[in-house]
DNA sequence: TTGCAAATTAGCAATTAGTGCAAATAACCT
DNA sequence: AGGTTATTTGCACTAATTGCTAATTTGCAA
């Protein structure tokens, strides 16, 4: 994701406006490697702006993945997790305390076996327990 | 997972009964290689037993799951989808057709650069276009 | 066989994550 | 500064799944 007023220019571009609300949200997701949630992008916004809504965080976290700044991303953890590093890469989940890391590897294994299949992405989920839980 | 008839067995010894409605089920999984979700199952079970209850689906897909004869996946479509293939395998996903397609791999890549966390399974997704929908 | 305790079913309420809608408000172009 | 258009927000609503419980069924035991 780029950076705050990188997107600042690109949604004047877009046509969309920047208010206080995307501004934060642009902020709290820059750079961040946490792969929150949008609960919890919601509890981080409300503790620098009360009153800002859920569905305001939903509303810019869709816009941000429809401008391909943002991916989301499924654990199945039950809430998606919104994921700024946009570059094709791996992750390793904690099964203790949840926590998701980056993993990057040179490259997944070929597919074989699938006659006819093209495979256009692949993802690998690691799970087990990170350092700070071993 | 295994035959009907061994699964009679397993649940009886378990302290569980074997009702008509598991026995249904039990049969509708057994080598069922369709990834199906508890919703596809409700489903195929009305027609063979009008009247079961997609409660009582659920129900049964969870006591099998945690009996170790079916995996629980979630690939973000929205509903859970159970395998009965226990052994370690990955999926290929089709983006046009959502069919769910078992997938070998000699081995995923071995996880470096995040020194302490202990792989303990790992899950690969590679999306695409089936054969049949290319 | 029959009886009975324990497990199951099925219906419905509740929950969680997320989306649809519309009135009030705010951004930003001129 | 004014007006058009996008945004915010609250609330209702959906989808997937779980919680609860009365009525029913299973399966051991007499
Ligand atoms: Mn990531
Ligand atoms: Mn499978
Ligand atoms: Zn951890
Ligand atoms: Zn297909």
């Amino acid at each position: 994701m780029r950076s705050p007023d990188q997107l600042t220019v690109a949604f004047r571009n877009a046509g969309l406006k920047v208010t206080p609300q995307r501004q934060l949200l642009f902020r709290l997701l820059h750079n961040n490697s946490a792969h929150p949630t949008a609960e919890s992008l919601f509890v981080a916004a409300s503790a620098e702006m009360p009153g800002i809504s859920l569905r305001t965080v939903y509303q810019t976290l869709t816009d941000l993945t429809d401008m391909g700044e943002l991916q989301s991303i499924d654990f199945g953890t039950g809430a998606s997790h919104f994921d700024p590093n946009v570059a094709h890469h791996h992750h390793a989940v904690c099964d203790s305390c949840g926590a998701i890391h980056d993993v990057y590897v040179e490259e997944a294994p070929r597919l074989t076996g699938l006659d006819g299949f093209s495979v256009e992405h692949s993802h690998i989920v690691y799970r087990g327990t990170c350092a700070a839980c071993a």
